[in-house]
DNA sequence: CACTATGCCTGAGTACTTCG
DNA sequence: CGAAGTACTCAGGCATAGTG
């Protein structure tokens, strides 16, 4: 699923899990977490300065690739924390030695830091970590319990390919597009960070189809597959809603907000039927159950018997029954 | 020990300015 | 004139501290 998609949103651990879970046939949550616990799945900031799952063969090209123009416009931000060059080169060094042939939780890494004279506070440490990322010398690995750790990315990823240039480019919009098509340039660029004319670049070279749609340009790579009716509970920051910059084809401006309350950049889980968004829901998993809360935009969103299966498809996903399941 | 409260951190969006 | 860059906002999540 995360080859197909080029890259998942992951900024919600849990949520990312149901990301991938909610495209798999019979996916539960332990085999996403072991592809993740492999190795299999990746973890890094390769794009818009957001954390997403990655194929591990494809994390380094597709970091290099993306991440260095987020490098950039992180300038500022390093310059109010007072992170100036020569802390950010002692920080990588210090990050390599005490990286090679190990795995270190964040709180490791950052004493790490600390015993060099590097202050850590007030965001400083996260954001040498994810420049560390974003230069792809380090990603994360595997969980210790419950505590994040950190790898050497060449470690991690050992014989990930090299594409560079051109290549990437082509690389990432056959990928973009074949699982987001028909998608327009503007929605690449929005997805990938890419600079709008980089992203119709990289679209004339990929040698994609395209139809044109109410005035637009829409791309993709293959035919799409017939429509199939479904009513989905699809996760937080899920890709159908994140991958593209106009969300208008799938939901009103006004459901929108309802999606995104005040615009503030958390995306809650999304109720989808037959392609349009008509709902949010949202779960609460304790140790031994699940109940789910759907909020439905409006009467007969979708068929009552739809959304049970889907909440049920969820509760197997975790591995937990299904306790409650309320409908507003 | 489980639950709740607190406060900081966060990324996407918007509006605006600057650039080419 | 569209693209790129900048400043600012906001509610959920998370770590941590506090409470029953």
């Amino acid at each position: 699923v995360v080859r197909w998609l080029g890259a998942v949103q992951a900024l919600d651990f849990g949520q990312a899990l149901w990301a991938v879970g909610s495209r798999m046939s019979a996916g539960t949550m332990e085999l996403v977490e072991k592809a993740i616990a492999d190795g299999e799945i990746l973890r890094s900031w390769p794009m818009r300065g957001t954390i997403h799952f990655l194929p591990r063969e494809d994390a380094r090209w597709m970091v290099r690739l993306l991440a260095p123009r987020i490098l950039t416009k992180m300038g500022r931000r390093q310059r109010e924390l007072g992170l100036t060059p020569d802390i950010l080169e002692r920080a990588m060094t210090l990050f390599r030695e005490s990286l090679t042939g190990t795995r270190l939780t964040r709180a490791a890494l950052l004493e790490v830091l600390e015993a060099a004279q590097i202050d850590t506070s007030s965001g400083r440490g996260y954001h040498l970590l994810t420049a560390a990322a974003q230069s792809a010398l380090i990603c994360l690995g595997p969980l210790e319990g419950k505590q994040q750790t950190f790898a050497l990315l060449d470690e991690w990823a050992p014989g990930a390919r090299v594409l560079d240039g051109n290549a990437a480019l082509i690389e990432i919009a056959r990928r973009y597009f074949t699982s987001h098509g028909p998608a327009t340039a503007h929605d690449f660029a929005h997805w990938t960070a890419l600079t709008v004319t980089e992203a119709k670049r990289a679209i004339d070279m990929a040698e994609l189809r395209s139809v044109n749609v109410e005035g637009k340009t829409y791309w993709y790579a293959e035919l799409a597959q017939p429509p199939v009716e479904s009513t989905l509970l699809l996760a937080g920051f899920d890709e159908y809603f994140l991958g593209y910059k106009d969300r208008s084809p799938i939901v009103s401006a006004t459901d929108a907000e309802k999606v995104v309350p005040g615009k503030n950049g958390v995306f809650r889980p999304t109720v989808v039927a037959n392609g349009q968004v008509v709902g949010t829901w949202q779960r609460t998993i304790t140790t031994k159950k699940v109940t789910i809360a759907i909020a439905p935009f409006f009467a007969h969103a979708a068929r009552k018997a739809d959304l049970e299966s889907a909440a049920n498809r969820y509760a197997e996903f975790v591995g937990l029954p299904l306790a409650k399941l309320t409908i507003e």
